[in-house]
DNA sequence: TTTTGTGAACTAGTTCACAGCT
DNA sequence: AGCTGTGAACTAGTTCACAAAA
């Protein structure tokens, strides 16, 4: 129907189960072009990642009209494509809250090192910290620093690895700061403005999850 | 209707949203019992801590009706069964794989020790680890004690924190050594048998999927 | 009266199945 | 022929609203 591809669905919003799967596509496409596959059907790409044909289809359809009807999907192409939607087709820079164990681990994570991002700056209220930099660069500064510091560096996402205690309160201090998304490992909810983005990794109830679940095995053995 | 307390839903299956939750509902009774909170009904606790009233009374009749008509529920009781129902009325043993960065974080987080959760070992293949410690004294292993370690210590749950390219490798030697659960950090999806309970906490899709709300935001300013 | 527990209504998300394009 | 894009059917999850209990 609509041949230009849209960057924003028309109006209706997008479901966040659907972006986190586009980052899952990406990364499937990623390994496909590295093995130098040039096109590929939506049901060979579910066949091979375990995913549903129809869905994959369905949440491209978000966006514009990618496939080629009897061929499939460029990869490079829709690769290409992934990535403008994702803005992974620039630099994003990232701020970590907290130099404790999981912030510089965070900081030095290769994992986070992928496609477009940076980690520009660590933050805490240590003096000791201050001034000292993670095993592989990224400064500490401090955090009465952090509105100068986003500002100048155009930090677009802070991610949270501070106690608990002091979560809520740095949260605060990064949106004060300007900065719009927001990854948070503390646990429990922190309270964000609307126009805010938040997304929390919750250790405690992703272990707890899992506790249950061991919980059931045993009680379906003893039965 | 069933006067007798569940452990467990009869015959139909708990979703795993539903277990999510029973862990925030613990976690906002641990608040209430600590201000010395007695009772409090589904609607006091929604207010509270911004759920809904009706959920929470659906997520709970899942195990048995723990509420008293007129009153809510009492804290403690609540408190009780819910730990009990996700299996936290035992110390549950948890190794983790990977003694790198973020592996040696996760073992001296103290959000991990939480409930019943005991960090009991690391697990690495570089010579040079094996034979340390974490800073609070976790014992890093070599993977290949992984089985005989993991029968000695019952252990429960184990943590993949080790690079993707080594992530298979890894979570199929857990599932040898008969680990029923995994928490997985590595990016892309892993195989194990349906017996296994996988959790992954993808933090290239988190990051990505805020990276899209970022570029949303700005095509929206550009209108 | 207050508040639970729960069927009914609603909303969101997934999968099916096929018309229509290449 | 082969595969996309998409309405329709289905499934899962949430919220409403009220009868029943204390």
């Amino acid at each position: 129907m609509n041949l230009q591809n849209k960057l924003r669905p028309a109006g209706d919003q997008v479901s966040e189960l659907t972006t986190n799967r586009l980052s899952v596509y990406l990364r499937c496409l990623n390994v496909l072009d590295a093995a130098g596959v040039k096109t590929i059907s939506s049901q060979a790409l579910a066949d091979q990642f375990r995913l549903n044909a129809a869905q994959i289809r369905k949440d491209l359809a978000c966006f514009g009209e990618f496939g080629v009807r009897g061929i499939g999907y460029y990869v490079k192409d829709l690769k290409r494509h992934l990535r403008q939607i994702l803005g992974l087709d620039r630099r994003i820079k990232v701020a970590i809250m907290g130099a404790g164990n999981l912030g510089l681990a965070l900081a030095d994570y290769p994992g986070f090192r992928q496609e477009g991002f940076v980690i520009v700056a660590l933050f805490d209220n240590t003096a000791e910290k201050i001034g000292q930099q993670s095993r592989t660069g990224v400064p500490i500064h401090d955090i009465k620093e952090l509105k100068r510091i986003a500002r100048r560096e155009r930090i677009g996402i802070a991610v949270i690895a501070v106690p608990a205690a002091s979560a809520q309160t740095v949260v605060d201090a990064v949106v004060a700061a300007g900065i719009k998304a927001v990854l948070n490992f503390s646990p429990g909810a922190l309270r964000v403005p609307a126009a805010v983005k938040l997304k929390s990794v919750d250790l405690t109830v992703s272990l707890e999850s899992l506790s249950f679940y061991l919980a059931q095995g045993e009680a379906d053995e003893a039965t």
